[in-house]
DNA sequence: ATCGTCTATCGCCGATTGACGATGATCTAG
DNA sequence: CTAGATCATCGTCAATCGGCGATAGACGAT
């Protein structure tokens, strides 16, 4: 009869939140379609964004940990977790009650 | 090489988005958890916020079809769309590239 | 040490969001 | 027809967001 908790719901929202921006679901996906990672450079080169623009994005999308980042020499190479996102809640999972992938630093 | 088509991407965002609230996440859950629709003044009494509040989400919830609507009287019943709820995209769909349900007056 | 490259961060801006109260529309009851 | 109930909409406000240019930090090459 009570509400969902309210630390939980932010958590999901956060999830949801991240790709609640076209130019992010569009970043995820070149990511996806990509298999080998890509440096912020090549990314601004396919995005045609400023690269402040495109960095802040990543940094959302690394934050609820979408996607991860692996700096080699100078660069920063980011790619998909595939992890992460096979274990994203679905409106349907949350909805269910699947507590869903809680633990941060697990394999999500 | 090219981006994610624009609108699709637009499209997908606006079904993210509708969750990328804490307050719609726990509306969400609690149209899910009870089986009978809610009036709004249920939501209202459930959820401690301002009618006005409520209505507003419910708006948004029902603009991407998560959740329908059938006016009784003078109320106005909200339950869970759960044909729209299963075929949300899951990240993983949206990367793996399934253009999920397009159909706006179909099932979903 | 210095230069050029690559990326993150900062500050700014216009636009959007989430919350509220007040108002208006619609229906039921009497 | 009037009064009350129910809900949507409007206007407002503070906060957040998405974009950009400019700046700063880290690294490799010279």
């Amino acid at each position: 009869m009570d509400l969902l908790d309210r630390a939980t719901a932010d958590e999901y929202a956060s999830w949801f939140r991240a790709l609640a921006d076209p130019t992010r679901v569009q970043l995820v996906e070149l990511l996806a379609r990509r298999q080998e990672p890509m440096s912020v450079g090549q990314i601004v080169a396919a995005m045609g964004l400023a690269q402040s623009t495109v960095s802040q994005h990543l940094k959302i999308l690394t934050g609820v940990r979408f996607v991860l980042v692996e700096p080699v020499g100078n660069a920063r190479y980011y790619r998909i977790n595939d992890a992460c996102i096979e274990c994203f809640p679905s409106a349907a999972d949350l909805v269910m009650g699947k507590p869903a992938p809680t633990a941060p630093t697990g394999a999500c």
